[in-house]
DNA sequence: CCGACATGTTAAGTAATTGTTAAGAATTGA
DNA sequence: TCAATTCTTAACAATTACTTAACATGTCGG
């Protein structure tokens, strides 16, 4: 079955809301919409949506606040948020950057483009999405708990580590660049040098025993079982 | 070979197109400058880069009006449009937007970042080839892994001998010249000795047997199943 | 059978990639 | 805040892959 993702929408205007509510279920997203931004926080609390797409300029509060609001929540933080921007507003990028907002996109909106974008957003975030544990051989990885079981043996792993393991033992036996690992665990703008991927693995490998992750020379790692 | 991406960059500034050139070059970008904007509809009709690096503000034809251009060719309007702006240059995000730009870039440029940050662009937009599994007699030439079953036996090759193997399999029968190749695993912009295959293509069949790599002599290789 | 040419094979130097360590920066938790 | 942990980077070592060249072997036409 192919994933259904929820998108919440969030702008003052009914007939933009309807646009893109229209557009976004033709495009197999399940849309919930609201015209209040007082009730985005809420409204996301109950949907959990995949990614939130909200106007900057809304009365009551604005993008900014809410997005600000839903950056402060434990639940809610990882899901991106993307700004809704009309052409003449003034807008500061950095400010809604700096908030933690994945991305902009311009009113007027093209249809087309827009679930595809979206879709792009959602996927760069897939690492955030709720997955289950895994069962490998010997080894479980429960990323409920940040913990690896291989046997009955329990092995705890900093963030960094285990989610590059995650990574890795989610495709077992595909291998993963160096480029790749970083953008699925350290994300798509964050600057860190490639090396430091070869330094987590050797950690890893420390932790979990030398034989289940191995390097293919000039193209990168996987993890075998 | 891995696919190099093909830049096209546009300032005005003879100082910034070559830290430009530069940087992205080292990080495996082809890159082609100019510092005419006049001249960059011509250059990206000969070249058919994968992004366009334009300045906003050059003389001539301002960054917009390039945009604009590019975005009503129908051979070019699928090649993403990046801004780069000062500082000060407040306005022209939305406007650049509106005309259907990618995204923008600030000036002073981060190196580092820049070049990542063009990579997200352009997978956001080019589709990734897709390099299936091969299935062939009693072989499975696994992409993904970087592995090559030979019934239930694994084998493991290093990366060129494993490219080349791949690509005389993607037309099994097919007879490939030493030059065929080299252009394809290694680059048409690489140049090693011919000679060089023969000694991959020796490693090779040591390692998954003799009988299925025949000589065509004065010819090539072709991979048999 | 011979000579010429193409390919097979080997080995060694070179280049490139990865492994490893340690130090300092950044982050987290008490 | 301090202490502890984690993350990142850089340097150097170790390893592996790549390329070349030299020589060996094989093939084909005459």
């Amino acid at each position: 079955m192919i994933k259904k993702y929820k998108i919440l929408v969030a702008d003052d205007d009914l007939d933009i809301l309807e646009i893109i509510k229209f557009n976004l279920e033709r495009n197999g997203f399940d849309v919930t919409v609201t015209n209040k931004s007082t009730e985005t926080f809420e409204l996301a609390l109950k949907t959990k949506p995949d990614l939130i797409l909200h106007d900057v300029m809304m009365p009551g509060m604005d993008g900014f606040q809410v997005c600000r609001k839903v950056k402060n929540s434990e639940v809610l933080k990882n899901i991106p948020f993307v700004f809704l921007t009309a052409r003449n507003e003034e807008h500061s990028e950095v400010q809604g950057f700096d908030l933690g907002a994945e991305d902009y996109i311009a009113k007027p909106i093209k249809p087309a483009a827009l679930s595809t974008r979206l879709k792009t957003i959602i996927k760069r975030y897939v690492k955030e999405e709720i997955l289950p544990s895994l069962q490998l051989g010997i080894f479980r990885i429960d990323r409920d708990g940040y913990v690896v079981y291989k046997n009955e043996e329990s092995i705890s792993l900093p963030k960094k580590e285990f989610e590059l393991l995650y990574i890795l033992a989610s495709a077992p036996g595909k291998v993963f660049s160096r480029e790749d690992v970083l953008s699925k665990v350290w994300g798509s703008d964050v600057y860190v040098g490639e090396r430091t991927v070869d330094v987590h693995i050797r950690k890893i490998r420390e932790k979990i025993g030398e034989d289940y992750i191995t390097t293919i020379k000039g193209v990168g790692y996987k993890f075998v079982i």
